[in-house]
DNA sequence: GGCCATACAGAGAGCGCTTACTATCCGAAG
DNA sequence: CTTCGGATAGTAAGCGCTCTCTGTATGGCC
């Protein structure tokens, strides 16, 4: 809280002064919807630009209009996946001639809340809350009074790859239905023994593509392998994927929750002297970029996140919901293979 | 622009009457910066809850304090290199009790231009610039004189990873030198004939990674090779390399501008049957997570971008900017060696 | 030459909050 | 039983804009 003041803004008044007319004509000048004459127009700008006068974006949406402006709260602005997102967002919102500015919370609960207030208090027209829900039934309680409030307050939620809540609609993937194409992708080629590496504990999209893959398990009447708990990043999945493959009884492929994680189990494989396919196959989840660059090139379960966003954006913008969620396709690519004859 | 008026929003003189006090108690409470007894304090509390009242930003903050808020513009937020430095930004501003938004400006000058002018209306206490510049001096020009502007209506402006601007302080990449040394890496192993593949036209981290490579080139009296004009990204540098390796003078080495158009490079070669490095080395710039990924791992100048963005954070956030720019450091992997004999 | 539409410009009432400055109420001190 | 001073609560003056009403020239017209 930094308690020193704006140091004396110039204002409208000032402009007005300079120029030698009364605020309501600067005002009309600034905003062009009133006829004024021309040189009256001139000697405006002419004080704006001497004064280089700023319009006060507070007074001006206390006074009247809405303040144009769509909020988006991702876990990590420096992951991929919520990148392409926030662009899908931007896109489709920027084309509707509102500003979309992002935020990362860090997946904390807390700053969620303090960031869709912030949002809320600054009258935006949305907020966009994108990935999946950490934080239990309390942290959904409180984001649904949220919701509530936030109506109140004239700002629509969208929720963007997680549940839906009451008075805030959501644009969804079909992360269960995903991840158990992708085991009896796996299951497919032979493989019995799989270790699964989640997401965070919590999370509504670890949860969902954890329940997948054991669909998938059940309905072939496969036993579970080893399950570890990760992050949703490179470091977590290099890590456990160490450990994992220091097993004795070593799994023939490791399923990873996400993309970023199974970049880091490449990386552990590679360290361990272990060669992808050959001796385990690996597959992640998104198809983000990089895992067409990845050695080898990454099996895994494509998600729409340019579309997810801009479907997000478009609701964010007040057009209709599109019915339906997105459903993930699943690709196919090398570093998964029938595990070797032991 | 939205003609819709603001549904009839709750005020705090709403929730004043349902708690049947005056308008300056609640706002008491609501700051609690003044006495109020308990069971007033309880009364206003509960009124607001009923009412899902929001305090509207707007006019708190014309009635006084400023607005906690840090801007952060980027190129574009799904880029990896951009988010690393927002990430960082936000890192030291969020310590600062601040909140940052990050917008994606596309590289357009006039975006750009766009949300600098949004944020400076809602008086944020500070505007982080990141990425190279692009549009010529005509939008240096322009940006000057939003410097100045910004300083009036009491916004900070911190530029990151381009030149200075009178009056807003930056923190830079010695991109020119980061450039040699690679290029200088790439003599020494014996390569002669070097293909270039560069960023956009006009943007100052473009010419600065381009000057130093000829820097590198010129001392050691080799002749420049094929120059391509790329984007910063991985189709980009997909397209240009594809040219380049279809040349029938085929270079032994191409440098990208970026990580990501290197990514682009290895692909085309791929694509095109090459083994890198034994028919073409390739190497890259900005040392992106992706670069270990890479196959093969990727030679690259490591930018140290999470402290670049801290920096410019803690300008931002009021602290005083450190001197000195940022050196990034050649990382040698895998995609260079010496080029085969012919 | 007198009248009225036309084109501008100014006045002034808020928008929803914060914050001096005042006004009460009460128990304690004199 | 007055007189005070603390503890609370209320009043009202803005903060910097927008926008509806009101003027007031100006020029075209009968």
């Amino acid at each position: 809280m930094s308690d020193k003041r704006q140091p004396a803004a110039v204002t409208l008044a000032d402009v007005a002064r300079r120029a030698g007319v009364s605020a309501a004509t600067v005002s009309r000048v600034l905003n062009g919807n009133y006829p004024v004459a021309g040189r009256t127009r001139d000697r405006v700008l002419r004080a704006v630009s001497e004064l280089d006068y700023v319009v006060n974006a507070h007074a001006r949406s206390l006074a009247g209009r809405t303040s144009d402006m769509v909020g988006v709260l991702v876990n990590n602005v420096a992951d991929p996946f919520f990148g392409l997102i926030a662009a899908g967002v931007q896109a489709e919102v920027s084309a509707a001639e509102l500003l979309t500015v992002i935020a990362g919370t860090g997946g904390e609960p807390d700053e969620e809340l303090r960031y869709v207030e912030l949002l809320m208090r600054q009258r935006a027209e949305a907020i966009v809350i994108a990935g999946g829900q950490t934080g239990g039934a309390g942290h959904a309680a409180r984001l649904a009074a949220l919701v509530r409030r936030a109506g109140a307050a004239g700002t629509r939620i969208v929720l963007c790859g997680r549940p839906p809540l009451p008075g805030a609609p959501a644009v969804e993937i079909d992360n269960r239905r995903g991840a158990a194409d992708l085991t009896r992708h796996l299951l497919a080629f032979g493989h019995r023994r799989i270790a699964y590496l989640t997401g965070p504990a919590g999370n509504t999209t670890t949860e969902a593509r954890l329940a997948g893959h054991r669909d998938a398990l059940a309905a072939a009447g496969v036993a579970e392998g080893p399950l570890r708990e990760g992050t949703f990043d490179r470091e977590g999945g290099r890590r456990a994927a160490t450990a994992i493959l220091a097993m004795a009884d070593r799994p023939t492929a490791i399923v990873a929750a996400n993309d970023l994680a199974a970049a880091g189990v490449l990386a552990a494989a590679r360290e361990a002297g272990l060669a992808v396919p050959a001796d385990v196959s690996v597959a992640g989840f998104d198809d983000l970029p990089i895992s067409r660059d990845a050695m080898p090139t990454l099996t895994t379960v494509r998600v729409p996140l340019d579309e997810l966003g801009r479907r997000a954006g478009r609701i964010a913008a007040g057009q209709a919901a599109e019915p339906g969620g997105l459903v993930p396709e699943l690709i196919a690519r090398d570093s998964v293979s029938a595990p070797a004859s032991r």
